[in-house]
DNA sequence: AAGTTGACGGATG
DNA sequence: TCATCCGCCAACT
């Protein structure tokens, strides 16, 4: 009964295999503060991987919702939201919006987050 | 095994 | 400021 593939697939367990790289992503994006945001490039660099933005995309990307990770957190530096990004997928970047409104992020005149003052800093915050 | 994709980011026009 | 292109590299087909 198990899934003779065992590689991808919904199931419980699923978690169990995702390389340490993802779940040193995870815990990072776990860490961001409520009305704050970080990019994919800190999120890398915070996990131990500098420089390897995409890996933290395709990530996130892959992460189970059932870890409950607040995603709209993360945010590209300059697409400044999923929005501008996921053209294919309007509605999931509408909720990262409400998401992030609901927190208090304020969105700038074009659209986009002023990172300058919602941007997360650990050593500044000293968190 | 080899080619394609992409929740990025910097450089360029 | 916005649109395109290019490099990087793990995951997917």
């Amino acid at each position: 009964m198990a899934r003779p593939t065992a590689s991808r697939g919904g199931g419980a367990g699923e978690d169990a295999h995702i390389r340490e790289v993802h779940r040193a992503i995870y815990t990072v994006v776990r860490r961001i503060p409520r009305g704050r945001v970080v990019t994919y490039g800190q999120v890398a660099e915070l996990a131990g991987i500098p420089g390897r933005a995409r890996l933290a995309g395709a990530a996130m990307r892959a992460s189970p919702r059932k870890l409950g990770l607040p995603w709209h957190r993360v945010v590209g530096k300059r697409s400044k939201t999923l929005a501008q990004v996921n053209i294919l997928d309007p509605i999931g970047s509408a909720v990262q919006r409400h998401l992030l409104e609901e927190e208090g992020v304020k969105l700038s005149d074009s659209g986009g987050i002023r990172l300058a003052d919602y941007g997360w800093l650990p050593d500044v915050d000293g968190r």
